[in-house]
RNA sequence: GGAGAGAUGGCCGAGCGGCUGAAGGCGCUCCCCUGCUAAGGGAGUAUGGGUUAACGCCCAUCGAGGGUUCGAAUCCCUCUCUCUCCGCCA
């Protein structure tokens, strides 16, 4: 959520930052609102103070022994107006709160403008795209020969958009998930968390899924109601939820493997081949809770964090900056990894990294007690992907893959692969 | 699922329907004293919001939401969560 201080300071600022977004502010509405709310905020509390000033009166008299009809009389008028004021400074502010929650971020002044991840600016390449000689099979076609990927008893369980595997393909998806927490809590500083993978809505509309991208989740018929996690952002962001962080535990680094459970509304057609799409899929994810002045560095940090994993399985990738166009809601501004997909003769994303400044924390009440001043004051998030793993496991089958279709193991995850030094058929 | 107990500030803990935003303690900050350390003395120490140039003044908040009342942390109702016992169970 944005400052509400911002929309009575520069209502034109924030309005021609959205509009980089295709958002128009309805500042006629916002200004109307704004104008009753502080009518009748003000005339709230005026008539709260005449009632306490007078029921301490009342006490006082009473205390001394004297007669309080009169003073009761005095009061008499009082309650239906108040009530009425109250009930309406609540549906006022109540729009207010809501019309702000669907407003996206405002963006870093160094991101780009642009409309689609067309525009998106590549910032560097890392590793040489291996040239192969013989024909490249894409995950699918080398999972499905393996006999270790199937697509079509996953439908029968469920539904399109899932996945089975055995055997050493399953054992490299659990091995990638291991080296991934592994490198970031030995290597890089971050603590392991276990998380629920169902949550409440107020933890969704933490993080900013909720309430406008309500079709995107999955929803678990349960009272309360509860919604499968899009990613561990969530529930290891949410930790700090309504907390105030004591200055000497920031930064606060911490990384979660879980599943991610996305309805993918809206992208029906799109990437229906095989596991780069799918309704669930692992994740290893990173989340900073940092103070505001460290929060540029902190991207840059993390980002590099997720590039380690990249650059230990010698996969190519590239790094790019998103355009204003194509930033997620909550972000201010996001980096995303994209690793070469030899089956696809391209580069897809496989870690989105973002600095989310206060919009989080607002949203969350997540604060930190500032020495400075010794108030409370708003933490920043950032978080990244460090990586998605079920694309991590198809750019290694599609970049490791041999001449006879089976599958070299990277030499990061030899010690997490037992006796299997290669993924070959299963007989 | 059945029976019971509870939820108060950073933490512990008191609280009669009327200057209680909240005693007391711990912690923390600052000052004093003390030639190390420890102990001791004093002051301060919730959050959000409104208004103001500012000092300040005001409002709200004692798990959440309703209600009774001139007035609610205190009484009533509903919900949530925690704990204990029983049952069931990975």
């Amino acid at each position: 959520m944005l400052d509400p201080k911002l929309f009575r300071q520069d209502m034109e600022q924030v309005e021609k930052q959205l509009l980089r977004r295709n958002v128009q502010l309805d500042i006629a509405l916002l200004e109307q609102l704004e104008t009753q709310r502080k009518d009748v905020q003000i005339r709230t509390q005026e008539l709260q103070a005449q009632r306490n000033a007078q029921s301490r009166q009342i006490g006082k008299a009473k205390a001394q022994g004297e007669d309080i009809q009169p003073l009761l009389k005095a009061v008499e008028s009082l309650g239906d107006d108040l009530k009425q004021q109250e009930t309406t400074l609540n549906q006022i502010q109540q729009q207010l709160h809501n019309y702000f929650l669907e407003l996206p971020n405002l963006l870093d002044d160094d991101v780009a403008d642009g409309k689609s991840e067309d525009d998106n600016i590549e910032i560097m390449r890392w590793g040489e795209p291996r040239t192969f000689d013989f024909e490249v099979k894409d995950h699918v076609d080398l999972g499905v020969e393996l006999g270790q990927m199937d697509f079509e008893a996953a439908a029968k369980i469920t539904s399109s958009r899932f996945v089975t595997m055995r055997g050493g393909l399953a054992r490299l998806h659990r091995a990638l998930i291991q080296f991934m927490l592994d490198t970031h809590t030995g290597n890089h500083g971050y603590t392991e968390c276990y998380v629920p993978y169902l949550v409440n809505a107020a933890s969704l509309t933490g993080t900013g899924q909720l309430p406008k991208f309500e079709e995107d989740a999955f929803k678990v018929d349960f009272d309360p109601l509860l919604y499968l996690i899009p990613t561990a952002e969530v529930p290891v962001t949410n930790l700090v939820r309504d907390e105030i962080i004591e200055e000497k535990q920031l930064p606060l680094r911490l990384v979660a493997h879980t599943p991610c459970f996305r309805s993918e509304a809206g992208s029906y057609g799109r990437d229906t081949r095989g596991m780069i799409r799918q309704h669930q899929f692992e994740k290893v994810e990173l989340v900073q809770i940092v103070r505001p002045d460290d929060s540029d560095t902190a991207l840059e940090v993390l980002t590099a964090h997720a590039e380690t994993i990249l650059q230990q399985l010698d996969l190519p990738y590239r790094k790019v900056l998103l355009c204003a166009g194509d930033t997620g809601f909550s972000s201010a501004k996001t980096y995303d990894l994209e690793v070469w997909l030899p089956g696809q003769q391209q580069y897809r994303e496989i870690s989105s990294c973002s600095n989310f400044r206060g919009f989080q924390a607002r949203r969350l009440k997540a604060r930190w007690r500032n020495p400075e001043t010794g108030k409370p004051e708003l933490v920043n998030t950032v978080n990244g992907s460090g990586l998605a793993v079920g694309r991590t496991l198809v750019a290694v089958m599609e970049n490791y893959q041999q001449a006879d279709g089976s599958i070299d193991i990277p030499e990061v995850l030899l010690p997490y692969m037992g006796t299997i030094k290669t993924i070959e058929l299963i007989e």
